[in-house]
DNA sequence: AACTATTTATAAGC
DNA sequence: TGCTTATAAATAGTT
């Protein structure tokens, strides 16, 4: 605007035209700056040269996203419901995903949604299950092993009493006079057969094994047994 | 910075500083506007008085959305990082139960992640799996049901035609002089038994069983068998 | 908001 | 880009 008026339209010349750019730009950022020391204003300035190259000037006292931020209240817009769309995206595949895979469990669980499956498809999935069904049972033969491992070891370290248990027992018999003993400790040798065991509890530190001779018929043991003395096993 | 230059320092009249602000805003758009047609440039200016009043210019040929994205991609930051915090979690969320499905998923089907079941839990889950057993049992019965049905429909329509051959096959052996012929069509009455099948296919519409006299001897059928005259099935 | 003296911005040239 | 400079434009202080 010196050397002659200018008008004010595009600069078709591509080299006059940056260079004027540059000059104007830094007009513009010297004002822009002016203007937020002067006034104690905010200012965002955001320049795109034809040449696609970005300058801003953001002033010291905020950041472009407060500025944004600011310029979103004020215009009651919601600029940026097109950056959730992407992510968007990525939640609809996810939960979708996510009922796929119930629907795998559910199928699995249940053996629903067999429908559409052909003979090849649930031989194989009959067999997967049985494959799964040969892990569930060893994994219960492992469980069950070191069940029996600890309680031999109580077992062992209650001998003594055991033995004491024994001999209050055969006293008792001896004092009745009776010959064949219808209670006893039923005692197999080392291994409590889990089949033998009613009530089976390993909740606690301690474990009993309650044991009836299964000869005996089921009433014998109906009468009056609350003064059975009981032995505490050492852990 | 007429009638005595000014310093750039905070003005601080109120009132003056609100004029100036007034005054220089009109010109930061006045320049804006003119770099825009000048430059063929895009510029997004926001400014903020000390008295919290927005203003700002946008260039025609472009949108405040579009000059900010442009300004992120260029500034490789994500100013929208708080806007996405809600979507985030909820992601993060079902990203969450997304792998704990699959781990139940991997339990049920492989039987791993046994380690932490107790006795209980393990019987519970071998006799849910016990179950869908026998779901797909009952499914793999239907199938089979279904194909045999299908089966026996389409031999019911070319029973015609199973006549015929039996008649051809009879006429060839009469010919022939032979009381007892090694080989003649297999038809066991009704339903084809699946074992008794060589070669089954449910590909097509049309199912072909060939069937062999299990009593023979397995090189009896090594002759020259070229000649055979087959017979489409009516569908 | 208008005026205007003056400062500032800048177009053209190098 | 940077410097120069003549001149247009912006604007501080006043009314």
């Amino acid at each position: 605007m010196t050397r002659g008026k200018i008008q004010i339209k595009p600069i078709e010349n591509p080299t006059n035209r940056q260079v004027t750019y540059s000059k104007r730009r830094n007009g513009l950022f010297k004002k822009a700056r002016e203007l937020t020391v002067l006034c104690d204003a905010k200012v965002s300035l955001i320049m795109i040269s034809s040449t696609k190259r970005l300058h801003e000037y953001i002033s010291p006292n905020t950041t472009t996203k407060e500025m944004i931020d600011e310029y979103q209240k004020t215009m009651d817009v919601d600029i940026w419901s097109s950056h959730y769309e992407a992510m968007e995206e990525e939640l609809r595949k996810l939960k979708e995903v996510n009922s796929q895979l119930r629907l795998e469990i559910n199928r699995r669980r249940l053996g629903e949604g067999l429908e559409e499956l052909s003979m090849r498809e649930l031989c194989g999935l009959e067999q997967e299950i049985r494959d799964g069904l040969e892990v569930i049972r060893e994994r219960k033969i492992k469980v069950l092993s070191s069940e029996i491992d600890k309680t031999n070891k109580k077992r062992r370290n209650g001998e003594v009493i055991n033995r004491r248990l024994i001999q209050q027992f055969e006293s008792i018999n001896i004092e009745a006079g009776e010959d064949d003993p219808h209670f006893g400790l039923v005692y197999n040798g080392g291994i409590i057969d889990p089949d033998y065991v009613i009530g089976y509890s390993n909740g606690g530190t301690r474990e009993f094994g309650l044991c009836c001779d299964r000869s005996l018929p089921s009433n014998v043991c109906s009468g009056d047994v609350s003064d059975i003395t009981t032995y505490p096993l050492l852990d």
